[in-house]
DNA sequence: GTTGTGGATTAGTGTCGACTAAATCTCCTG
DNA sequence: CAGGAGATTTAGTCGACACTAATCCACAAC
């Protein structure tokens, strides 16, 4: 007999699940490592592409097996479609788990952020655990008590609640031309110590800046910042990782 | 070879405990399983008794056999000590770590009520989970957001970051006499239904109250509450879970 | 078209933490 | 002090996820 299992289940899940609100739909509650690869395939497989076992295995620091015998897991859980050998891509319903474990990861870097004096570089590790074991309801008070923020604290944007998520055109500042006027949108790198040289600096979303040069052959550019004035040299590296909107004249 | 075993633990480990502050001894961090397993066995073994293997089963939901593996475990460990078919109870190191466990939960429970919204009666499920996740970092940052609460929503005593924890001695509103003038400062239930009640009642810690009659053979024990004098029954299974504090009169 | 090579998968293990069924122990009771 | 009830442990499995070593496939280059 399974009746231990059951009552277990049946404890967990009524406390949670039932009571309160119409609720999510609320599958039967993901894995760390299960929503942990979906993020992964989300992010690799940009805009419609695949995402290789290769990459995966890299980017979740696992070796290539796991991500093989993990993606045939994900296949049979109807969160994945793979083809063997070449890669895979989430379907409708991986999307939408990966998008709701990313609501997650943003909303707590932010609030992390705002509510509790966490530096934007130290948010990232804090967020990627917690994200797997914060409720909804959790979440969507502190995006109340956010107040329904669009954009986490590196100007990534924020998945709705019911899945929708924003997606602007943005050129690096590595290849915006001389001359152009653009704002500062999102910071796509996680490392630490870029993350405090670039906020020492001033290079966060919000800002305003002009390209008032660029060096060739991979040389540095040279912005001029909006409010103050100031200049400020970006080398190559760091320009790639600022992505900018283009400023309405 | 294990390179890439070596190179998760490094990453790991080196962006959490390295560079930040002295940082507290940090064992090698263990499973939620182990640390629900220690907290059991600490709130078990009251006082210096130890823990059955059926009632920690009982508390955590698991079959008993599970039980006495994970103390075999726990033991081999250094922080458990365990007489076979006795019971088991929790070496230095072992309290410790259940100690701190028990700290980010109370925390996490207060925090939640207080910044963000939540009911009593809801916080434990949410704590269980998070109390896990969460690094110390982010539980001294919430103790400082609440000024360093000495308890939980509950009234339950929140161990200090080095591990000390007060004990009170209380004695259940089932059990003290009549005429007693008391504080209410504990509330040791956690079922969701019978909190409501209480805090519908005002039946939370820090009410001041007066014994004013009890019934015999179990039956109902009236108090008057203190600010206004008003009458409240209390039947005997709500009262043995109200713990209280003999006012200096 | 064969072939090489890097990427992917299979095969075989290991660990953690759970389970059931079957021994085994403790201790109360007659 | 023998029996028996109840608690505990052992024995045997299982699933989730990781690993290494060995094999397999795709595709680009000759
Ligand atoms: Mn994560
Ligand atoms: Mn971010
Ligand atoms: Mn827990
Ligand atoms: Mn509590």
């Amino acid at each position: 007999m399974t009746a231990l299992a059951d009552r277990r289940r049946h404890a967990t899940r009524s406390r949670t699940a039932a009571r309160r609100a119409p609720a999510r739909p609320s599958l039967p509650a993901l894995s760390r490592s299960v929503e942990d690869y979906l993020k992964a395939v989300y992010h690799l497989s940009d805009h419609g592409g695949v995402a290789t076992t290769k990459d995966i295995a890299l980017k979740l620091m696992v070796a290539a097996p796991s991500v093989s015998m993990m993606l045939k897991r994900l296949s049979a859980l109807g969160l994945v479609k793979r083809v063997p050998y070449q890669g895979a891509q989430l379907t409708r319903e991986g999307r939408q788990a990966a998008l709701r474990t990313i609501r997650r990861h943003r909303v707590l870097e932010l609030y992390l952020t705002r509510h509790l004096g966490f530096a934007w570089d130290t948010v990232h590790d804090e967020a990627e655990r917690l994200e797997h074991a914060v409720s909804d309801l959790l979440i969507d008070r502190m995006a109340t008590a956010l107040d329904n923020p669009r954009y986490d604290p590196h100007g990534d944007p924020i998945p709705t609640a019911d899945g929708r998520i924003e997606s602007a055109d943005l050129v690096s500042l590595a290849a915006a031309p001389v001359g152009s006027e653009l704002e500062l949108r999102q910071v796509t790198t996680q490392d630490p110590e870029r993350l405090r040289f670039l906020a020492d600096h001033g290079l966060v979303p919000g800002l305003q800046l002009t390209v008032a040069d660029r060096q060739p052959f991979g040389g540095p550019t040279t912005v001029r910042l909006r409010p103050a004035g100031t200049r400020q040299i970006v080398g190559m590296e760091l320009a790639q990782v600022l992505q900018c909107r283009t400023r309405a004249k």
